[in-house]
DNA sequence: ATCTAGTTGCAACTCAGTCGCAACTACTGG
DNA sequence: CCAGTAGTTGCGACTGAGTTGCAACTAGAT
């Protein structure tokens, strides 16, 4: 445990949002500025392998790159909205239903999931 | 419609399984060879935006690319091996009924939507 | 046959993420 | 408390995916 990744792990945990590899170098230096960009890269890898942190696309909406968050106790949906950008999360025992389905029906074993939806949300969909 | 946008059309359409940009590159330059790398770029980005094509990450096994499929009347869920990286597909309709949920309680249109799942697949997950 | 809007190839570019390496640092055992 | 070392870091150079500006070129409408 170094500086550094006490540095990038207390941007995480404190991120109120979601927040991309150049947002989290950027903040990670705020408290420690020896922070280097590989070591932001490093250090979420590392994270996303031990399945503390989730990484997200959020459907592209601002370009290629990935989005991280902490991993919480439970999983969520991503929803990013294609006409505002807003992105919205949603808890659903439907989700974790369908998990255990593919566990049970595939015999797979479930370690990280991903779901995320485009589309429009409640307020485009009225202007729309 | 144009001789290149057939040939990568024609790719899509007969691939047997998921492609990244430079192989659908490859494999349509053996039917127009004039075929260049923005346009199969070009190409993918208009068929992604006109939902004929699905976007995949395949959970990263193979580098930070992006895997690319036909869409069908049917949407599925896809499955990535973490130990030996094979790709499973799985239709279930608790799929369907988490989208319809996500429409009706967040009033939220779903236009895309992608399931991604990483872990064990049933082989590995006895042999570990 | 002509015109034009839309498409293409090209080459140069951007940007995310990676890597090799020498310098450094957090922990171990004495 | 100190020396040894395994693991980590910063740096700079690199890779590879995807984008862009532009002049040349179609596909399809008139």
């Amino acid at each position: 445990m170094t500086q550094q990744r006490r540095a990038i792990l207390s941007v995480m945990e404190t991120a109120s949002k979601h927040l991309d590899a150049s947002q989290i170098l950027r903040k990670a230096q705020k408290l420690d500025a020896s922070v280097d960009r590989s070591t932001v890269y490093r250090t979420l890898r590392l994270l996303k392998r031990h399945g503390l942190i989730d990484e997200l696309d959020l459907m592209h909406i601002n370009g290629e790159g990935h989005y991280y968050e902490r991993k919480l106790e439970r999983d969520h949906i991503h929803m990013a909205c294609l006409r505002c950008g807003k992105i919205t999360e949603f808890v659903s025992d439907e989700f974790e239903k369908l998990k255990q389905q593919v566990e049970k029906d595939c015999r797979f074993r479930v370690l990280v999931s991903r779901l995320e939806i485009g589309g429009y949300c409640a307020v485009c969909r009225g202007a729309q």
